[in-house]
DNA sequence: CGGTAACCTGGGAT
DNA sequence: AATCCCAGGTTAC
């Protein structure tokens, strides 16, 4: 239970650099059911040293408080980029495998692993980056109609909203219905082993997101044995309807960064397995709707406890879900999205570190434990 | 139309 | 050790 090679055949181009595990191997006669546990390859730390061209780090325009990377890559925008470093993360953007880090002062620089155009692969990275946004002067604005997000700022700067492939935001997003991290990680990992091998990096194998023709080729039944649970048919269903439009289903999506927010919402959320949060992640994460709000648990409680505190208590449904949404856009504007990114990352445990205790969001497990019957209020805090 | 109960799975709490 | 609960929801009654 070991084998790490990719579960089903591969029909695509061999990869441009080898991989570091030779799959020629393994005989394959029946597909054997492949758990998503130990999909982690045991992968010596650095491998592959073929020098393309003459890689090296390239400065990027960016300052630590335009572009937080530990507070951007790992924070739920995305589950494919991988830590490689102190502060240093890896992924791929489109068919280009690169590193990012921070210098001493702060500022980014990237580091081109694998690309077929060095040029191209500036402009993916720029494009991904959202460059074009400047998040100070976003947050300005955010901060003179939100003290409390103004006092967050000072302590999480450079949280950036990013923007990437639909298709490839899409899929993850599907995996990440009530479930948690790690297993939508090593789900979003097994549908990345269909793509095309680009490289390894830090002991991670990187593949470019399979294409809508590949992931056509993968079943319900090898979803659900690979663990994906219900959110197997999810993923059948989607790239079905999908491959189904008539100029692909890779473009149908692209053309919703031109529709209204509602009207993208909409539309994704025809696709099964889509509902409003999965909808609002898309929008928000790869089509421009910059005032898109993702509506979870979290954010949720974020917004009882500070937008909405006359529905504490309630319960998430989708009447109370848009009513948040709306409450976000009055207060921050067009690009709530982002500004409720922030928020959101402010209130993930994996940075309270970063925040002075009193940010800590006391939390207490409904558990309680009454000592006594009488006083049980549903969600455990009384004011 | 608004409220509820299943739905896969694995890790942590009870 | 056996259960219960929950995790960045969606779908079907």
């Amino acid at each position: 239970m070991h084998s790490l090679k990719p579960p089903l055949a591969m029909k695509r181009p061999r990869p441009p650099s080898p991989p570091p595990l030779s799959p020629a191997s393994t005989k394959q006669t029946s597909p054997p059911p492949r758990p998503l546990k130990s999909l982690h390859p045991n992968t010596p730390p650095i491998s592959s040293k073929k020098p393309k061209s003459h890689p090296k780090w390239v400065p990027l325009n960016l300052s630590q408080t335009e572009l937080s990377l530990p507070l951007t890559f790992p924070t739920g925008q995305t589950f494919r980029w991988k830590q490689t470093g102190p502060l240093q993360y890896t992924g791929t953007i489109g068919p280009h495998l690169l590193s990012l880090k921070h210098l001493q002062n702060g500022d980014v620089s990237y580091f081109i692993h694998f690309t077929p155009s060095e040029s191209a692969a500036k402009l993916a990275l720029l494009d991904f980056l959202n460059v074009s946004i400047s998040l100070a002067k976003l947050w300005e604005v955010f901060s003179e109609n939100d003290s409390r997000f103004a006092e967050l700022a000072k302590y999480l700067k450079g949280a950036r909203v990013l923007r990437q492939d639909p298709v490839e935001c899409l899929v993850q997003f599907l995996c990440s219905s009530n479930n948690n991290i790690g297993r939508i990680t090593k789900m979003v990992d097994f549908i990345s082993s269909l793509g095309t091998h680009l490289g390894s990096v830090g002991g991670f194998d990187f593949h470019e997101f399979p294409s809508l023709e590949r992931l056509s080729a993968v079943s319900e039944e090898e979803l659900r044995q690979a663990g994906f649970g219900y959110r197997a048919k999810y993923i059948t269903g989607t790239v079905d309807v999908l491959q189904s439009k008539p100029d692909g289903g890779a473009q149908w999506l692209l053309s919703l960064r031109k529709l209204d927010l509602q009207e993208a919402i909409d539309a994704l959320c025809s696709l099964p397995g889509v509902g409003p949060k999965v909808a609002a992640c898309i929008a928000l994460f790869s089509l421009d709707q910059h005032h898109a709000i993702p509506v979870d648990t979290h954010v949720w409680q974020i917004a009882t406890k500070y937008l909405l505190p006359e529905l504490a208590g309630a319960r998430l449904t989708p009447k109370l879900c848009s009513r948040v949404a709306e409450a976000f856009v009055s207060k921050y504007g067009e690009y709530a999205g982002w500004a409720q990114t922030l928020l959101f990352i402010a209130d993930l445990p994996s940075q309270k570190a970063l925040l002075p205790s009193h940010f800590w969001d006391i939390k207490e497990k409904k558990s309680a434990k009454i000592e006594d019957s009488n006083s049980c209020n549903i969600d455990g805090n009384y004011s």
